[in-house]
DNA sequence: ATGAGAATAGACCGATCAGTCTATTTGTTC
DNA sequence: GAACAAATAGACTGATCGGTCTATTCTCAT
């Protein structure tokens, strides 16, 4: 018996598939239930509600997206590497065709108050991502490392954004351009000043 | 008489405040009759249905960021200029409390379809930010303006997405020194390619 | 004053919403 | 085989959804 059950596992998937397709509000938990094959005292037993399950999912894909942020940039230690490699596992992320967007931002644009549960979650992704980022350029030793980050953060965040609406990688590639050209010039500039 | 009746654009105002706020699905049709105090044969007589009023709220936004982005950039006619003025105006525009992002990109969040008639509302919004962007940047007569207004896109997404969660100005400041950064570093490629 | 068009209140529709409850069946472990 | 927890189907609740309909009132130009 595995320690966590199968049957909670696979409401998750089938909520998150659903919510990032059609959105949180837009699905109800019947077709989440109808989706999973699943009894709905099942899901209100492992959930307790429908906010909560949203908590769940928007957490689950968060550490599954730092996950993959992790998973593509592990294949260097040179930082601005790191960063053309991240961008280049996004535009992938982005080329498979289900794929509608980022959950994440998803859940922002539907639960505006950060006080809830839901906001809570989505901010707790944004520290996540934050930190990654800054663990990444922190390696350039070039001064202001988390305002570096937070740049590379927004491309990361517009791309995302933007791969929404033209569903393609494009905008990945972009961001990629734009987040060299980003690294470079911090480590330029703290060249600069070493002299 | 005013040949635009007030009262639709009563229905119009309210139902994107509380569409901004709440969210479009969250949003009834009811609340929205509430808060602009009018019957309900008068937003049906107007607008048909809630999806087409969705529409219109969308066009409207769009309309009025991308107005409100000419107004900020007006005061100069220097590209590089301009792109500071834009990020500026945009903090301004994250400075006020009661904002909560992007009401398009919570559009894009909430309709996934492009085909649908919401959808194609924010594809008409892609196309109005890039051409606007696209504008500034051929100014600076440095080749792939088009990629350049691209990237700046970008930037201005990530930081509208970004401003949603963290509700401050932090992020347009941030997209502000990234966004000067790419321009002079297309400037200088520029200059570089013409010796 | 009258006729017309716009707006009104509010009942009403079927569908769906999130969530509860019960009674039954299943699968596993002593 | 007995015991127990997990999962099942499905009826059910009250609320809300988007949308329709009717009958009445308001406003205003003729």
């Amino acid at each position: 018996m595995p320690t966590i059950p199968p049957k909670r596992d696979l409401i998750l998937d089938c909520a998150r598939q659903l919510f990032a397709r059609e959105g949180f509000h837009a699905t109800g938990v019947d077709r989440i239930l109808d989706q999973a094959g699943v009894a709905k005292m099942t899901l209100y037993n492992h959930f307790g509600s429908k906010e909560q399950l949203i908590v769940e999912v928007v957490d689950q894909a968060s550490l599954q997206l730092v996950g993959l942020m992790d998973s593509w940039t592990s294949g260097s230690d040179d930082p601005f590497e790191q960063v053309i490699l991240l961008f280049d596992g996004l535009a992938g992320w982005f080329d498979s065709p289900d794929r509608c967007g980022c959950l994440i931002q998803a859940a922002a644009a539907e639960f505006s108050d950060p006080d809830s549960p839901v906001g809570q979650a989505i901010l707790r992704h944004q520290e996540r991502v934050q930190a990654f980022l800054t663990r990444i350029t922190r390696a350039t030793e070039c001064p202001d490392a988390s305002g570096l980050a937070a740049r590379i953060g927004l491309l990361f965040a517009g791309a995302m954004s933007a791969a929404r609406i033209c569903r393609c990688r494009e905008p990945a590639d972009e961001a990629k351009k734009a987040a060299a050209i980003l690294l470079e010039d911090a480590c330029r500039r703290a060249e600069l000043e070493l002299e």
